[in-house]
DNA sequence: GCCAACGTTGGC
DNA sequence: GCCAACGTTGGC
């Protein structure tokens, strides 16, 4: 069987909460707090491995400001099942959890980070949620084609560790 | 801070 | 099942 494909993602978060530089700093991140469906939906097609672009809203600039690879596949939320939590979910039980949650670790920060206007000059990026009008999903998948173009655009394409040969 | 776009809720 | 009201997201 051949080893399986690298999948791709993007995880928007906003910095004042939680930035890339942030993950650099725990070393690991267990990215709870997921609530809207397709978004929840995305985090359970995650495989270890998978590596997603950390992109920051409601930022100056807003953009991608690191890689990530998923370290731990979905398993349930532990906001949902805590009172004292925003994320707090009373419909959710420990039977049938509603929410679900990865884990990521940083790979790479790139020089600079790839800006909102910078992505929306590449074609690959053309047909994205991330960019088209009105669009507030906070977990969606990307193609291997945006993600090389993103690492292009970064200037990190070939970076040891990332996905081997890049094709 | 503004506001357009979107998702969710709840009355009916 | 419809849809108005409401809350949230996120670019600007």
């Amino acid at each position: 069987m051949p080893p399986a494909r690298p999948r791709f993602w993007l995880l928007k978060s906003e910095p004042d909460v939680f930035s890339y530089a942030d993950l650099m700093r725990v070393g690991r991140e267990g990215w709870n707090g997921v609530r809207n469906y397709q978004a929840r939906n995305f985090l359970r097609e995650m495989r270890v491995g998978d590596l997603c672009l950390f992109y920051h809203s409601n930022a100056r600039p807003t953009g991608v400001a690191g890689v990530a690879r998923v370290v731990r596949a979905a398993y349930p939320d532990d906001l949902q099942f805590d009172p004292a939590s925003e994320f707090y979910d009373p419909k959710s039980t420990a039977d049938n959890p509603r929410w679900s949650m990865v884990d990521v670790a940083p790979v790479l920060a790139p020089p600079a980070v790839l800006t909102l206007d910078t992505l929306r000059t590449l074609p690959e990026w053309q047909d994205s949620p991330l960019t088209s009008k009105g669009s507030r999903l906070s977990v969606l998948p990307v193609t291997p084609e945006q993600f090389h173009a993103a690492l292009r655009a970064m200037g990190v394409e070939g970076r040891d560790g990332l996905v081997g040969s890049g094709r």
